[in-house]
DNA sequence: ATAGCCTTTGTCCAAACGGTCAAAAATTCG
DNA sequence: CGAATTTTTGACCGTTTGGACAAAGGCTAT
């Protein structure tokens, strides 16, 4: 009986690391643009100039191409966020949160919109890691955030709520790019797009629409 | 002499209504999952609880479907900043416009993951509307937010990025709705999400979250 | 060089897919 | 009623899909 090994524990060659990365990058190319069910493995193995059975030599399955680039994806996703340091002065943590995002968004758009579609298809793959490890990762972050309201550092808000607003308004930049650069236009669309992002994020993050009634004048000095 | 249009050829019968309604409603689950490449035509004929070829028989091609679906949405779906008015209080307007787009997430999820799919797949059926209808609806919106800030009833800020942080993180109650429902917990989820989610974004978005320091309030003056 | 492993490919398969069609069943209408 | 029309269905078709497999082609250490 020929013995088909048990592709286990053994240390990768050269060629096995190369490929693998060259299917993962097309994979990501892939899946970020149609979702999991839209997309082929014939599609990935033309986006990798691979024949198919020759991707399958690296990846079983389709699934197991998705489930590495979403488990890969997911710790680079959540540094940002571990970065906000409890220590730090809090307007300066919090813009640089917004900051450290958009150039996510700006940086990683396959990413971002790997990720969107896995939560938009009702995150059948990560559910658990949602309720787990980002669950208590916010939990612990917005226990900091609170205790900066607290301290009258931020006006008082729901922390949780805050997270979400960031996520959503940084990610907009990658997932809804399409959107973004239609609505722009050919004139203001650029480069300059997440520049002028950072620049409104901040700035409505940090002190909002309403004038401001202080009398000075000048624009909020940041320690 | 003009002749009347195709469309009229033939009045709908109430089954050929109920049916289309049907199979519209089906698909709207299923596209609003899955995307369009990712859903099939069983799934919605199951989801209708009716035969494919049935199906088939009220719309000739899946992407007939879809397109209804995308067409009848987009109208629905640009109302809200329609009803933003120039003659109103800057400050109401945009409360008031935050508050009907929360409500739309909150009552047509469905709606708005099916928006964020074909965006996300780069809207490849809907990219001459946002060029053309949607711009136009924004570009004559942030000259009115433009004239408010003009006027000094608002800060200034990038109108166009205003608007996009309006739709990031009201869409995001609806098409990241497991991830937020993850991350609040079953203690913190339940219908009174979206009323926190108002609460805070109204806040957020008017006076941000930097401390006030305009010695009228209760909270200590910086520097 | 050559044995033994690693890599690549052509061929094949069963299931799923979008869609067709003719005929049966149900409905509408004179 | 019965005829005309609309609706429903089962059977079917060509293509695409995820995946299996054995055989061929390379690579590398002895």
């Amino acid at each position: 009986m020929a013995m088909k090994a048990v592709r286990a524990r053994k240390p990768l060659t050269r060629i096995q690391r190369e490929n693998r990365e060259r299917i993962l990058e097309a994979a990501l190319e892939v899946f970020s643009r149609h979702g999991f069910r839209g997309s082929t493995i014939d599609q990935i193995a033309d986006e990798a100039a691979m024949s198919k059975p020759n991707l399958l030599y690296y990846f079983r399955r389709k699934e197991d191409i998705h489930s590495e680039l979403i488990h890969r994806l997911l710790e680079t996703w959540l540094a940002p966020l571990e970065e906000m340091n409890s220590d730090g002065d809090p307007v300066r943590e919090i813009r640089g949160y917004i900051r450290r995002k958009l150039e996510m968004a700006r940086d990683f758009p396959r990413e971002s919109r790997l990720f969107a579609n896995e939560i938009l298809q009702g995150a059948p793959r990560i559910k658990s890691m949602l309720e787990e490890e980002l669950k208590s990762l916010v939990d612990k972050k917005a226990a900091v955030i609170t205790a900066w309201m607290e301290q009258e550092k931020l006006r008082p808000a729901d922390p949780r709520h805050l997270i979400f607003a960031i996520w959503a308004t940084t990610q907009h930049y990658a997932d809804f790019d399409v959107q973004v650069r239609a609505v722009l236009g050919p004139g203001r669309d650029g480069p300059g797009r997440f520049e002028d992002a950072a620049l409104f994020l901040e700035e409505m993050f940090l002190n909002g629409l309403l004038p401001r009634r202080d009398g000075l004048g000048a624009e909020p000095q940041v320690q």
